[in-house]
DNA sequence: ATGAAAGCGCTAACAT
DNA sequence: ATGTTAGCGCTTTCAT
């Protein structure tokens, strides 16, 4: 289709972007008024109110945040690291928090770190530059620059999913070393005569199993045949490691303590596979309590830890501090349970 | 301890924000160099950006994205609307999307609509708010309201995991109700008898489940038992889908569509619970290809999508508009693959 | 109850 | 290669 210069077709014209100028001039007020209009409404008759309001359904007024963010210095947005969007452990704390904090008014920036901890820091800078009103990050691991950057940013920071005495700042969740104690206890009161484990990829995961390990070799000795993955769990890596650990490391039968659910669910079908009996055979603990590991044959012996909770109590912990200035509780320790079932 | 009035703790002190005006003073430069030399470096000369560059190290500047932002009217910030964030289906499309559009410079700021498709209006205006740089929204199906506002901004928009021919801007997603057909169609070359549905609640899952059951019947006259949950699905739900049917609909073995492969899982748990052979007494058909559906006992017969294609190609394609503002290939349907495995 | 003025920290012309 | 001048669209005083 021909056309001029300089002429602009009717899908190519950006929208005239609706300010509150605009607003207030079709509803006959100043720039001001509307946006007291907006932020508190009762600082505004009523009828002035009225027209406001229809202004802003006439034009479909969308106050511009951005501004907003820069006048105030409040951008009511949370920004928050997680190691993975689509590992239900993390995405299932980010959703209650997320839910939490929306409703008091918030929303969320949400970038993955991955496994490699340096990944942290670059994303850490990009997310302070939206200045965020807090921060949330996974774990208690962080860089002395991450911690750095994070402190001169002035803002809340809550660490998630790990406990620490001495956090950033504030944080919520449990220790890590003792839910491998407590497997280890378990499976020795259990009198278990071998014991494996099945590692991911991820520090943490590493750091149950490590205490997994040393808890039981303390209680009796004899050596625990270890499969570490460097990678995310998954449901095959679980049977590949009980196949490995069947065929190439001379385990013959015993409990193993794997540092996910979806390590254990896979171990329960290879063994399933093989036609061993579990738990006579194979035992499994797992760790998460993740949604189906109640329903598995034979249901799955794990510990749980209440994600949701975390989530909750960050928001809490954050909601509070931003009301009253300073945390009365900073440091949260939500423990966890071993749940035992028919797998050990 | 006592304070006198007006004076401030070390610890109360918020950190004065650095500017670039900061970073010049120190640099002995105006702050439209320090500007500058953060974004085109090569307008800089080499001393000078050198002195920059410490005068940042020193200060620990971190850039107001927020002005920088309102100044530019680019705020390299993607918005993105999805019904659930513990969903794997939709944590690994945001996740391959996420990714690309991470390495492009961009973030994500990610929300959660639920099931219930009203809620996705109000979300929408408070991230059109923020100014992205475009929005991602789940599925084809939004309010008249919804496609006003985001039409307004003026910004691309990208609907993913539903193909339209009249999307609101660009698409990527494939068509619900083939996979029902597919499904269909694959359960009666099989030759069996008889047929049941399970499905989630959510609106796509039961176009699929309405799609095979009329194809189905299309093909061969007879009652198709559906189960129809108004809940996102679980293994849980899977068991009590198979128990039902069992139970209370007469339903005496057969094949069974599912909307998801979590509810595959279940009905396989169920089945092997309660010693019914699988394919022979129950066939399966699943939905997602989902982690261990291949690994399953037996492995199960399901409809795989690629989800992370969907993410990668609604990048590419957004990234591609930005580049040259316009895309050439707004639709894409990806389709998907019916893949027969042990279970059906 | 409403308005005028200043300014948040940048980027985008436009100089030089 | 660097600086000057204007805003971006709001919120925050301070007036009236």
């Amino acid at each position: 289709m021909a056309r001029m210069k300089g002429e602009q077709t009717t899908t190519e014209r950006k929208p005239q972007r609706v300010t509150m100028e605009t607003v207030g001039k079709i509803a006959g007020v100043s720039q001001v008024t509307v946006s007291r209009a907006l932020s508190d409404p009762s600082k505004v008759s009523a009828k002035t109110l009225a027209r406001i309001q229809d202004a802003i359904e006439a034009t479909g007024f969308v106050p511009n945040g951005v501004a907003g963010a820069l006048a105030s210095n409040k951008s009511k947005l949370i920004t928050a690291l997680v190691p993975s969007l689509t590992n239900i452990v993390y995405s299932s704390m980010i959703q209650s928090f997320g839910r939490r904090m929306r409703d008091a008014g918030y929303q969320l920036l949400l970038s993955e770190t991955g496994l490699d901890p340096r990944e942290e820091d670059a994303t850490i800078a990009a997310h302070l530059s939206r200045r965020p009103d807090a921060i949330l990050l996974t774990g208690v691991h962080h860089s002395a620059q991450a911690r750095r950057m994070v402190l001169a940013a002035g803002i809340p920071v809550v660490e998630i999913w790990e406990y620490s005495d001495t956090p950033i700042d504030m944080c919520v969740g449990f220790r890590h070393a003792d839910t491998g104690h407590a497997a280890a206890e378990f499976a020795h009161r259990k009198g278990y005569a071998r014991a494996a484990t099945i590692s991911a990829g991820d520090e943490r995961a590493r750091r149950r199993k490590a205490a997994f390990v040393d808890r039981l070799q303390a209680l009796r000795p004899g050596a625990v045949p270890q499969i570490d993955f460097d990678t995310h769990a998954t449901l095959a890596r679980g049977r590949e490691g009980l196949s490995q650990l069947l065929d190439g490391h001379g385990f013959d039968g015993g409990v193993i303590f794997c540092s996910s659910d979806i390590l254990a669910n896979g171990v329960l079908v290879e063994a399933q596979a093989r036609g061993l009996r579990v738990p006579q055979d194979i035992a499994v603990i797992g760790f998460g309590d993740q949604d189906g590991a109640a329903h598995l044959e034979p249901p799955l012996t794990t510990i749980r830890v209440d994600r949701e909770a975390f989530g909750r109590a960050a928001a809490d912990i954050l909601l509070d501090r931003f009301k009253t200035g300073e945390a009365a509780v900073p440091k949260v320790d939500l423990g966890f349970e071993l749940i035992a079932r028919g797998s050990a």
